[in-house]
DNA sequence: GTTATTGCAAAGGCTTTGCACACTT
DNA sequence: AAGTGTGCAAAGCCTTTGCAATAAC
């Protein structure tokens, strides 16, 4: 998607583009993965210093209902938003080394196939986190820290 | 698990056993199931009127080191607590009605032994949420607002 | 010119922390 | 007596909201 589109998606939803909406926008798609508000922020910032956050979480709820732009909070304080996933993704977190990967969605299918045909609930799999130790940190004995 | 057991468990623990502890040992576990540290308070307020929110996360902090109660956190603003899980399982929070209910680990399980097989992803499957919309809500068609 | 959007500031919610006093051990 | 735990108050964090001025349409 070209920034043009962006412009023209964002005019036809009845939004007026701004030059922070399209930094914004920017620095999402840049992030390529999850960002925060206030990251999002800090990297608009270092062009346009006087952006507001609530701009930034302004325009994150536009995008959310434009469906450009997707949130996840994971109960780390802060939800991390990710520009337009192009299908169904989830992410497993390492809670050792926090980093995160993307997991196909193959590997959900089938459990919400079940939960649809045993219990009729609908789930919404479209965005998961699965948090656990991956297999660096599981091979290397890596601990940042997460225990009592 | 008696009230006894909890006593000993906390002093040998090197922790110290007080009338607030145990009333709010005692809330949590009447719960069975998904409190917030507010609504704590409030239970153990109703006999026990001074008990501060502080005091409340402290001592659900000395459980979750002990193990016996579970933090969780779906980014809606509280974390929910749980007194000793038994044993693994989920829950399917229904976005509509907000019920939860319990899911069995056996739908988890192998999704668990794929992502270590193919991924070696040690994945943390013991406690999960899984958002959707129940059958009832899906079939009465009510809705309290959770759309664009 | 209208209308949406911005920045600032303040408030909101949940959670954590500093501190003196009280209680458990 | 020694040391942890408590209540109170205040701060912390992320996020939301009110408002006048500004910019896009």
């Amino acid at each position: 998607m070209r920034d043009e589109d962006i412009a023209v998606m964002l005019r036809r939803a009845g939004h007026k583009v701004t030059p922070q909406r399209l930094m914004i926008i920017e620095a999402l798609r840049r992030a390529s993965g999850h960002v925060s508000a206030g990251q999002i922020a800090e990297e608009v910032r270092q062009h346009y210093p006087t952006v507001d956050l609530s701009t930034v979480y302004r325009t994150l709820d536009v995008l959310k209902r434009m469906r450009v732009a997707t949130a996840i909070d994971v109960g780390t304080g802060d939800a991390m938003y990710e520009w337009a996933p192009p299908e169904p993704h989830h992410h497993l977190v390492c809670t050792s080394c926090d980093k995160i990967a993307n997991l196909d969605h193959r590997y959900l299918e089938d459990l919400g196939a079940r939960l649809k045909s045993d219990l009729g609930f609908n789930a919404t799999l479209d965005h998961f986190a699965i948090f656990g130790v991956c297999q660096e940190c599981t091979m290397d004995g890596c601990d940042d820290g997460n225990e009592a």
